[in-house]
DNA sequence: TGTACATCAGTGAACGCGCGTTCACTGATGTAC
DNA sequence: TGTACATCAGTGAACGCGCGTTCACTGATGTAC
């Protein structure tokens, strides 16, 4: 493994530059209308010169789509390591606003991982599944932290869990090697989905008319949604 | 008011078949795919025939956007008519599950009034507004009639709704004369939000793999949903 | 009941545009000896 | 250190396609007298 030659620098930068001005156009123009011929334009070259780059316009999309859900992999990492490992409650509420924040200060691409399909794109599943679940992980391994420590208390409904799902679960879990208990997994999933709700909708703007400030309205369902798990953080 | 002629019914009909092939090309291209030319190849006819019928490409899509909130609306009044008045868990729970059932029959629909928006395309808010709020009407009312009578008792949690929160619904009720307690209108966001989360992610596929059987996950998240406001369905 | 006219559904060619991808090429940058 | 050659970035024309919308038209269906 040799230092990057200068070509592979210069090769790597404008690799870069092509997704930057392919987000950039999403932006004004919808995730599906990401066209190759907009981007050398904007780039002032010919449309032949991406090719050099990318395969084709499926290559750019999927290289765009796992950017996206390593960004945001990262982001809650990062937010989760910015407490102490045993303020569970402090960790996921941090995680949980970062989720919120990535996504509204990254529209388009959170669009691009969760929101309608693109046209005529498929997506190669393995390589973006791995990526995809990486910020479950996440959020999965604090709550498993918590349970293991005893300060998370799930009510007693997330034990009459329907079995059809307990097992699922668990087989997931044994397949994929989390090593968490199921109810992790499930409090978890639980809790993503309805935070993932709230922020689609507003990203929409189909809440802000009613619900008057997103932003205050996320931080009171998010801190509800723990002290209803047990888990109440000081702030 | 005199009955439609022999015309005007062949005209409605043609309107309807527009639509129908509309939503028919969007499932399999995506909704952001829909053209007035591949419509009209389908139908047997040119292009311009059909701008007899809709003034432009943008007059159709309000057209089918229009449809499907009304659609979406009916469905659940239907639901929440099918219980006596007073049964108020059970209609709660027939809307709730209707919602999921209608937007899986319907995924192009749904996608249309909550996906990604169209590029290009600009909704006309006073057309839209007042059919997307039907929907949400008809679970408030549930639950306003269910707060009236005491059967609904809301967690303490809900009156320490954030000022800035309570008083934008609060403007809102009266302003569009809802006639129902600021708690009600909460209770009911809150739900349709984190009913929404959980369909949007089954319709692009990103939970069936972790939550193994939707349908079973679903009504476990509802009833435990209905379970913490104080209302529990028999079945 | 018959006729003249208006209304309406639908045609067909054309305009100007954008798209992804093919192919054969030029000229600059690096590498081996 | 100089030269011959390989690698690589980027060009430019072309193919075949689809799109929304314009315009001037034809022929059938209804309506008024």
């Amino acid at each position: 493994m040799t230092h990057p030659t200068r070509r592979e620098r210069l090769r790597e930068r404008t690799k870069e530059e092509t997704k930057a001005i392919a987000r950039q156009q999403m932006q004004t123009q919808g995730t599906a209308a990401i066209s190759l011929r907009a981007i050398a334009r904007e780039m002032g070259m010919t449309v032949m010169a991406l090719y050099r780059y990318y395969e084709n316009r499926d290559a750019l999309i999927t290289a765009l789509i796992l950017d996206a859900f390593n960004a945001l992999a990262d982001t809650l990492e990062q937010a989760s390591a910015s407490y102490p490992t045993e303020a569970y409650a402090e960790r996921l509420l941090a995680v949980l606003l970062a989720y919120r924040e990535w996504a509204l200060a990254h529209p388009v691409d959170f669009q691009l991982i969760y929101g309608n399909p693109i046209p005529g794109y498929h997506a190669p599943a393995e390589l973006t599944v791995p990526a995809a679940s990486r910020s479950l992980a996440t959020v999965v391994a604090i709550l498993a932290a918590a349970l293991r420590s005893g300060e998370l208390a799930p009510a007693p409904r997330y034990y009459a869990l329907p079995p059809v799902i307990a097992d699922h679960m668990a087989t997931l879990i044994e397949r994929d090697g989390y090593g968490v208990p199921v109810a992790a997994l499930y409090i978890g999933v639980a809790g993503w989905i309805r935070i993932h709700g709230m922020i689609m909708l507003e990203l929409f703007g189909h809440t802000p008319p009613v619900v008057g400030d997103p932003a205050e309205f996320y931080r009171f369902e998010v801190t509800n949604l723990m002290k209803s798990m047990g888990l109440i953080p000081k702030s």
